[in-house]
DNA sequence: AAAAGTTTGTTTAAAATTTGACAATATATT
DNA sequence: AATATATTGTCAAATTTTAAACAAACTTTT
């Protein structure tokens, strides 16, 4: 692809993709820019523009085959392949990312899990061992990892993160409350829950002035 | 407050509160945008004009006062507070977001949790004791609720949220794998996992591109 | 088969956001 | 005390994002 695309539109489209699948679950075979705003409460021509940029995947008078958009979808968002994904932690915040059923369905594999508490080593989780984190750099040396799950405090996660770049990992989930510093061809999604519930705060706060 | 304060702002706020709150431990005591944009690697005029949204916090030739500042960014978001939070389920998602130590510090205090699993009823989680969901209209009479998570499979949370909406809810943080459709006074944010994960997927995708 | 009705893809306009620039005003230095 | 230096708050320009408009192309109806 030459064209940059945005970031905003990136962040859209796992949300046309979840309404997709919601559309195809109901059996719903086709679908206009103006039926899909409606019920995602955007506008017809920002879902039109955002589907552009990846190609003409409508047509005129018709409007867009659900099946075929999803799967489009799919393989723009590289759903289509699969990725092993480690994680760092096995506390409740790793075992839930660990228990999330619909991850192995999109192609997210979890290969192992890593926790310092030696109490935990040789327990399964989820099917899967959990291993110490002495383990880790033998088995990054012998096992592909495509998604590193950062689920540890932040003390563990900047210098954890750290090694796995050295070992190679190019892509990070962060849970931990800070900022991971990794070169800039290595991808981070954080997830910082204490930033998302500041914003309820400031929301709820703001709602009571008007 | 007359100006409408733009969510881009907003989105921002929470991360300057946790770098002033990392200075601040490290015993930095003043601090300029600049400095400031070289370590949160964004421009020092965006910070400026950020918090010049709320007030002059700052003082030319000096910079801002660290202290101060996250004072006044607590006060902005409403972290002065205290929030009320009940959990919908008691899955691990659920019980990582009881454990997160963090937010008790910032005033959100979990009051309750809630499951549909009979074997949980009575047990404590995180010195929470676990209720039935149908003690949910009981205690929502006689307790005030200011947060609800949900944290439950999509097929139950709709109506969760309907019913915690007629019961007085006027904000929801949500886990579950769907929008939650609500009044327009109630605030909803959304931590969609699944969504966050098909970012790094894409972004993964487009780095070997390059 | 023609006419009427839809709906896309794309262009253009509007709105919002980000960045750059700089006067005003403070601190630090000599 | 005067001068040099630093840094804010704010204005203006540039960029990005969103929304509106519409010709082109398809579908449906008559």
């Amino acid at each position: 692809m030459s064209e940059k695309i945005s970031s905003a539109v990136i962040k859209r489209l796992p949300r046309y993709y979840r309404h997709l699948s919601e559309l195809l679950e109901m059996g719903v075979e086709r679908i206009s820019s103006r039926e899909l705003s409606e019920r995602m409460k955007v506008t017809a021509s920002q879902i039109r523009q955002d589907l552009n940029n990846f190609g003409g995947f409508g047509q005129q008078g018709y409007g867009y085959n659900v099946k075929y958009l999803y799967d489009e979808i799919a393989k723009i968002l590289g759903l289509d392949e699969r990725h092993n994904v480690i994680i760092i932690g096995a506390g409740n915040l790793g075992r839930a990312i660990a228990g999330y059923g619909n991850f192995k369905k999109r192609g997210f594999v979890i290969t192992a899990i890593f926790d310092i508490n030696e109490e935990l080593r040789g327990k399964k989780i989820n099917g899967i061992e959990v291993k110490g984190l002495d383990e880790l750099d033998e088995f990054a040396k012998t096992n592909k990892i495509d998604i590193a799950a950062i689920a540890i405090p932040k003390t563990g996660a900047v210098k954890v993160a750290d090694k796995l770049v050295k070992l190679g990992v190019k892509a990070f989930w962060n849970f931990a409350h800070t900022d991971l510093n990794v070169p800039n061809d290595v991808v981070v999604e954080s997830v910082h829950l204490s930033e998302s519930l500041m914003r309820i705060s400031y929301n709820l706060k703001r709602r009571k002035e008007d």
